[in-house]
DNA sequence: GTTAGCACTCTATTAATTTGAGTGCTAATA
DNA sequence: TATTAGCACTCAAATTAATAGAGTGCTAAC
């Protein structure tokens, strides 16, 4: 059997009333709902062809039909092409992407703590304005390359180490020393420290070196590697992205998401967030697929559990060279499709919209 | 009319019953329940008494009896009355907190340096094994004073300031300069910074400060109050604390709760985290109340509107001298105050150990 | 003061009934 | 051959009715 271009219509029909409604829909509301000018009774067969294409099903016999994940993915595929057609058609500014990069870069510049405020707020407008569920994550290093380390005495016995990562990431740790240490001693480890780990990956700094480093500093050989180990900590926590949520709630909004337990594990999940780590990072490097970085999970085809029956919607956006993190949206799987592809984008290109465009350059 | 003593074991025993059992309870009930040896029709009357004087309510004609808040009031000011004699007496708590200690000692050793991590860890066991949700929020200085200050070149023209606090807290700060800076000049400023704030609060760096070391710093004024106004900042956002909840979908396993829509706004609450501030901060002084910092609000008695027919139970910590952090319990009016109480006391007195007192010689 | 006994109330549960949306199939029609 | 009208059938959801049971309040007796 074939899918010609009435029954595509058809199920367009389908889809789109359901998206609207969340009842299952049937064959009369078709027959009055599009400009095919058919009877129900022939929508009737048509849908019956649908069904055994595997497109929609019937919740139970004597129920109008649902969209399967399948018809979704065909209605979101379709979406997003003739989306495309028409960006083409208005001549798309590839130049905007890269201004606004500019300006996010400044804004971490000028304070590498407070980005986080700005994507709460991010995540909350976007839970607010669609209903649904949205999540941030902290821009992330992909290459965590050391810049530059700084060793300070704070108390007797308790050096401060603060390092800087490639992309200006500032990170902290306290170490505790089992001894004394004078000035001149800090000034030497200091610049030991800078000289060798300069550059360098967390990959790169491993035993051996450390060893050797160890053996260079002769008496200093404890300590030396107390310290390393303290900065390999440190730039390994940085691993561990952060990850805002908000509208978590919304998700009672829909029955069909809000009546099982899921929604239960929906809420616990977003609370742990260990497991929204698969939506962020995974695929940093395919986004190549539209090409503008949105990623759409449809059902089953999403990599957590929990939202199984969710679909997600995911943007990336560059912070810096090689410094991405990711937007999302989670909610039914009758969600509109087209205002969150248009939100997320909208969002990731329009930062420096919200901070002013005077700053650029 | 009194509340005279069998009147006072009946309530109790009316508690009690209904905490285990979530259901309203019956004459007959108690009757058998308790050593009085009295009949339902006795017990019956003096129920309508303990109604009439507001501790206890029917949620219909027909159905056994409930307690208020105030009558929860009573039972739990009575239960740590009791529990504070019994402490009095005998030394043998020693070998209870021990014996649960070992748990958590295995979570503290596991990373003593990321805080962070602990406290989650630890809010997640509260939550696991109390089946409420639990909270915790991140040791907060009182008064931030000002420890110390680091500024560091990064790249040209990019200062990072480092900031510690009193308490050991860190706070970076990224500086855009509009000129080039040598190593002598930022010499001069380091020690400039560090001599004139150190032990000062955020209150006391006022503008008069400002204007003063502006001015005696000739040319550099312009830098010094950039850096003044950046430090100021970083200070500044340390205020917002940090609040970990986990098990936030434990309050589904209770019907009175997540039945409304109640859960959902208390979900929200406690993904927002603003509100919860209410709770962890509000009386870090008055801890005064049983002289272990644990305070219980019951109903309407929590600050916080999204938790009016909740409980609430928090306890104080010390992680060091004049830093405070909070732990909060979260669960249902007929939650097990006794083993919650338990839980907190043992939790804040090993953190006091590993992080406070214990540690400190 | 305490208790036995009874009438009464109200909820919760289960079963029976009705309604209506929607389908599938067949036979007639263009 | 593709479309449509018509009808019998199905199933979920809503409505109603019937029943059981827990618990109370009150009264009269102990």
């Amino acid at each position: 059997m074939e899918l010609d271009e009435r029954k595509k219509k058809i199920l367009q029909a389908v889809i789109k009333n359901y998206l609207e409604t969340g009842e299952p829909v049937g064959s009369r509301t078709i027959s009055k709902y599009t400009d095919l000018n058919l009877s129900s009774a022939t929508i009737r067969n048509e849908m019956a062809d649908l069904e055994e294409l595997g497109y929609i099903f019937q919740p139970h016999t004597s129920a109008g039909r649902i969209p399967t994940d399948m018809g979704y993915r065909l209605y979101v595929d379709d979406m997003l092409s003739t989306r495309e057609k028409e960006l083409d058609k208005k001549d798309r500014k590839l130049d905007d992407k890269a201004e606004s990069l500019k300006t996010m870069q400044e804004i971490m510049d000028k304070r590498v703590d407070r980005i986080e405020e700005v994507l709460k707020d991010m995540a909350k407008m976007l839970a607010n304005n669609t209903n649904y569920t949205s999540l941030v994550s902290m821009p992330q290093a992909n290459k965590n390359k050391l810049k530059f380390v700084q060793l300070t005495q704070v108390d007797e016995g308790k050096l401060l180490c603060t390092i800087v990562l490639e992309g200006n990431i500032v990170k902290n740790e306290m170490i505790q020393l089992d001894r004394e240490i004078d000035q001149q001693t800090l000034l030497k480890l200091n610049l030991l420290f800078n000289n060798t780990l300069n550059g360098l990956s967390l990959q790169e700094i491993n035993f051996d070196m450390a060893a050797n480093m160890a053996d260079q500093s002769g008496e200093l050989g404890g300590l030396v590697s107390d310290i390393l180990n303290a900065i390999v900590a440190a730039i390994g926590a940085a691993d561990g992205i952060e990850i805002f949520t908000s509208g978590a709630t919304n998700i009672f909004k829909y029955p069909e998401l809000s009546g099982n337990e899921n929604a239960s594990r929906l809420i616990s999940t977003l609370e742990e967030k260990d497991m929204l780590t698969n939506l962020l990072t995974d695929s940093l490097e395919e986004m190549g697929e539209s090409s503008t970085g949105i990623q759409i999970y449809i059902g089953e085809e999403t990599p957590v559990n929990s939202m199984k029956d969710c679909s997600v919607v995911t943007a990336t956006y560059e912070f810096e060279d090689g410094v991405y993190g990711k937007i999302g949206i989670i909610g039914p799987k009758r969600m509109d499709y087209e205002k969150v592809v248009d939100a997320l984008k909208n969002v990731t290109g329009s930062l420096d919209q919200k901070f002013g465009k005077g700053k650029k350059k």
